[in-house]
DNA sequence: GTTGAGCGTT
């Protein structure tokens, strides 16, 4: 068999090019791609319908009848309709580890919810012993959803996953509702419940001893402030739902209006970029123990 | 009784 021109062209109305065949009377799907780039293949028409030329190992087969047939033209991969880069998976920091417990348990317990690309467990640089935090990082991102969702009991001891602060571009301002009037008797667990109807939640936060407040935070922004503003009666207990406020941010909610830019805070004024929270300016003096109530 | 605990020697 010799070599033969084949006319192709990129759409059915464009003006083909003629393209040549290999030896065996194939054509080969990189000579089409040569001239028209990103071509997956060749279609024509028969008897009025649309065909697709076999494709094997990168050669195109001619119709039964022959290249001389029919006139070709491309066919291209769809448009990748979900390009949709997967969010990242950031550090997540685990709090309230007890204080045996090291790397390895951390691994052993967070592998049950995806593969791991790092595991540490903070310790006293001088003791060695466990600062009771530590931080893990998976591969995979449902990994990542799957263990915000949760709280988790690793050797014997409920222990909470979260973003680190300031690791998340702010964005956790944005994901955090304020649960005003709350009573008693609203337990975690409840609002937990009760709002993970609306979207993922990732924490909640109930103060001790008991303050007639909460705090919900979602994993979806556009969830949490879908609710602000709203009263929901939980437990036939109305409470209501508005942005929470950053920490500092004392009796001055006015400053609301100057987009958080700027806000004083004990006797100092501190700065920040975007709607992300301060950092802690002045931290509190770090318990000596802090988990020691718990063992 | 309506604004929060703890956050990484790189």
């Amino acid at each position: 068999m010799s070599i033969e021109y084949v006319p192709v062209s990129e759409g059915e109305q464009d003006e083909p090019i003629e393209l040549p065949t290999e030896e065996d009377g194939s054509l080969l799907l990189s000579t089409v791609a040569a001239q028209f780039a990103g071509a997956s293949g060749l279609k024509y028409r028969a008897g009025g319908r649309l065909r697709g030329l076999r494709l094997v190992d990168e050669r195109l087969s001619p119709p039964s009848d022959g290249w001389a047939a029919h006139r070709y033209w491309c066919a291209f991969p769809r448009a990748s309709p979900e390009p949709a880069p997967r969010p990242r998976c950031s550090d997540l920091i685990v709090l309230g580890l007890p204080w045996k417990t090291g790397e390895d348990a951390v691994r052993d317990y967070f592998t049950g919810f995806g593969e791991l690309l790092m595991v540490q467990v903070k310790r006293d640089a001088k003791t060695g012993l466990s600062k009771g935090f530590g931080f893990i990082k998976f591969a995979e991102y449902e990994s990542q959803l799957r263990a915000l969702g949760r709280r988790h009991m690793i050797d014997g001891r409920w222990c909470d996953v979260r973003i680190p602060n300031g690791k998340d571009g702010g964005a956790s301002a944005h994901r955090k509702v304020f649960v005003g009037r709350c009573t008693e008797n609203l337990t975690a667990e409840d609002l937990r419940e009760y709002f993970g109807a609306f979207g993922q939640v990732t924490d909640v936060f109930v103060p001790r001893p008991f303050r007639a407040f909460s705090f919900v935070t979602f994993l979806d922004p556009e969830v949490a402030q879908s609710l602000c503003g709203q009263d929901h009666i939980i437990k036939g207990v109305s409470v209501n739902i508005s942005t929470a406020s950053p920490k500092r941010e004392r009796g001055a909610r006015g400053s609301q209006l100057l987009g958080w830019g700027l806000v004083e805070g004990g006797g100092r004024v501190f700065n920040w970029a975007g709607d992300a929270w301060p950092q802690q300016a002045a931290p509190a003096p770090p318990l000596d123990k802090p988990y020691l109530k718990y063992e």
